[in-house]
DNA sequence: GAATACAATGACCACCCGTTCAGTACACTG
DNA sequence: CAGTGTACTGAACGGGTGGTCATTGTATTC
């Protein structure tokens, strides 16, 4: 027996978050579904058969790579939810965490999209249908809930606070999905204040919203 | 030699239609990607070597069947946009076309889903990049030049019209995606009704909007 | 230096894919 | 009824997949 201690789990550790940068990767480039195991393993530099000595089989390993990957964005959204101030300014901040996180990490845009979306699973052990994905589904939840206090609080006008969610969401990627085919696209800080206004303010211009004044 | 004739003409346009009906059907399951030939076979109960008799190949299946599928959706569209009154009210109309039609053809949204966002390509030759799909690309364009019309008229603020379109585009298809998980959704003249409002006139309550009024 | 332990390998497996094509079955012709 | 054309079939092919495991290389221990 051989030292089982501290080093090897740190040894093992990078080992594995290595794989997982690597898939990452691979993700960027095909896509949740076309991302293979012999492809994610030469992109790591390794063999196809060391990945199973660190995760169980594909879907482990895309799940925690996903898990990983979303990490940092969840605990900034968690605070951008919890920040001072009212509902309109921290919904202001919680899409300008939400923009801004995606369109720094393109890499991660596309499988956000993916989660978000159904997609045509090829292989059926990387389906993961929208909504069953935990991250989408607590940030989806966590959206609706902040909308309904927002419209409790007279912020916001009442509505289906899920419809307005799931609106907000998809537009917001769809956005952001057309910066990536952009060859210079507007500051993130441009496009979330514009998002903003059209949020709140919609898109007709003055006075017809309010109807006739005369 | 035998009857080369109309008849002939018709029955194989009737083949050749109800393969693409069962290919329309195994997308809604399976998702573009995910649409085997051997499946689409089996689903219209013809052998798979029988395809390859009316389709070049997959990719020319899958495109003639799409095609075919939006055709109608794509000439009420265009009455929509060309349709009488203010720019707001064809506005309205253009939703409401949109949405009615993807909202009563379930089996056609994920389709049309598909083609709007990347996805993950495990076979290449199905592969559709957002934006190179000739429907979707002239959907957008149509309404992108919608927009900047009405922009130039004052019936909109303006804006980036390309942005605003796709934020509408991927909003209207969460909304449509999100009516799918409901077990009785609301009508759909009030789902449009209240994407009217939200997109015209934005979720803030009065008097936010226009700031202080003392 | 020899013995040991174990991480890493890559050939291999079974399976599914899109596509092909020799062969079959059948309807029509003369 | 024999002959002919052809719509149709389904086994076979090449290629790619996720997953396995006997073998190998190497670093540590005695």
């Amino acid at each position: 027996m051989v030292k089982t201690s501290a080093k090897e789990k740190i040894v093992e550790e990078f080992r594995s978050e290595s794989i997982q940068d690597a898939a990452i990767r691979v993700i960027a480039r095909k896509g949740i579904a076309g991302a293979s195991m012999s492809e994610i393993a030469e992109e790591a530099g390794i063999s196809k058969g060391t990945i199973y000595l660190y995760f169980d089989n594909q879907r482990d390993l895309i799940e925690k790579t996903v898990d990983r990957a979303f990490a940092s964005l969840h605990v900034s959204l968690g605070e951008a939810f919890e920040s001072e101030g009212t509902f309109l300014e921290r919904l202001r901040t919680v899409l300008r965490v939400k923009f801004g996180f995606l369109a720094a990490h393109a890499d991660l845009l596309r499988i956000y999209a993916e989660m978000q979306f159904p997609e045509g699973p090829s292989t059926a052990s990387v389906r993961c249908d929208r909504g069953n994905r935990p991250h989408f589904k607590e940030h989806q939840e966590r959206l609706v809930a902040f909308l309904t206090a927002a419209m409790e609080a007279g912020e916001i006008r009442p509505m289906n606070s899920r419809r307005l969610a799931v609106f907000l969401q998809d537009g917001l990627m769809g956005v952001l999905l057309a910066r990536l085919g952009e060859s210079d696209p507007p500051s993130i800080d441009d496009d979330v204040t514009w998002l903003d206004g059209v949020i709140l303010n919609g898109i007709a211009t003055r006075g017809v919203a309010g109807k006739k004044r005369s």
